[in-house]
DNA sequence: TCGATTTGACCGAT
DNA sequence: ATCGGTCAAATCGA
């Protein structure tokens, strides 16, 4: 699917983010339909949402012809390698099996498959800050892999019991790049959360800004990754993003997996109120924006 | 000195 | 028997 046309494109790149956070919240579905005892029916209807979007995103991502256990999805910034979901039973098992390192490659290779819990991974030219704090506890050659691979547990492991872990190792055909994979979700305290970036944007949902001059996006990324089911409408973020959401100036928001979009009316500077203690750990750059450029807006 | 990293040993899954 | 994941003693460095 090739599309020249930019606003096609942008608009392509936003479906494909939505499909991804689809995708992702279809599949935690499926897990929590999975932990109960819930019913056969809706277990079926959870499988015919992944498999939904598993089609949709081969289709966009051309990856229609591969019949691999994973689909790769590159957006802007990142590349993620997204379990595929489809109707037969032996496949949908094979959604709780990890496969890092020859998932974009060789679907066909066997290899051994120990992890059992689910997985995530995301490309990236460099180590992924993603707001938690990790402690590395080993590292290993892989067989025929050119680099090795890093494990890390997360610092909390011990006084909160915290569960997650993440391997990084280069990406064999791009050693530029790390693959970092995700297994478990936090389960610590996310209050030492490193607060999100916060982007200005002069586009609109691919329209140039001139075309709307009383409005503007703000974006914060979602550097927690692949944690981004905290959406800030139904969980605690930093304080600016909560101003944000709370203030008047707020038109329309829309969130994807990377990152979380309000468009805001400019007729007038907004208050960033430092009424709770996260708002100290702000990023200056935040600081800044909220003091100097949005007044002049 | 103490927390983080390194690295060889160990263990369980395949 | 092999390999990947984890442990833990040694080492590093702030």
């Amino acid at each position: 699917m090739e599309c020249t046309w930019p606003a096609s494109r942008k608009l392509q790149e936003k479906v494909k983010e939505e499909l991804l956070r689809g995708h992702e919240l279809a599949n935690q579905l499926r897990l929590v339909v999975g932990n109960g005892d819930g019913g056969l029916l809706a277990k079926g209807f959870v499988k015919k949402i992944g498999c939904s979007f598993t089609s949709c995103l081969s289709l966009l991502t051309g990856n229609h012809e591969s019949k691999g256990e994973y689909i790769q999805v590159s957006t802007g910034r990142s590349t993620f390698a997204l379990p595929t979901i489809v109707e037969s039973s032996s496949s949908w098992d094979a959604l709780k099996t990890i496969k890092s390192r020859e998932t974009f490659t060789d679907s066909g290779s066997s290899s051994k498959k120990r992890k059992t819990s689910h997985s995530w991974s995301r490309d990236a030219p460099d180590f992924i800050d993603d707001g938690h704090a990790w402690r590395k506890y080993g590292q290993k050659q892989i067989l025929n892999a050119r680099h090795p691979r890093s494990y890390f547990r997360c610092s909390h492991k011990y006084e909160q019991g915290c569960k997650a872990t993440k391997q990084v190792q280069k990406v064999e055909d791009d050693p530029s790049l790390f693959r970092t994979t995700y297994f478990g979700n936090h389960t610590c305290n996310h209050s030492l959360l490193k607060s999100p970036e916060l982007i200005l944007d002069n586009v609109i949902g691919g329209s140039p800004i001139e075309e709307s001059n009383s409005m503007f996006t703000i974006t914060f990324e979602n550097n927690n990754l692949p944690y981004e089911l905290e959406h800030p409408f139904f969980s605690s973020n930093t304080s600016i993003e909560r101003e944000i959401i709370k203030s008047n100036h707020v038109v329309s928001s829309h969130s994807s997996s990377l990152s979380f979009d309000y468009l805001v009316q400019r007729d007038q500077p907004m208050l960033f109120e430092s009424s709770e203690p996260a708002s100290s750990r702000l990023p200056a750059m935040m600081e800044y924006f909220a003091q100097e450029i949005l007044p002049m807006l």
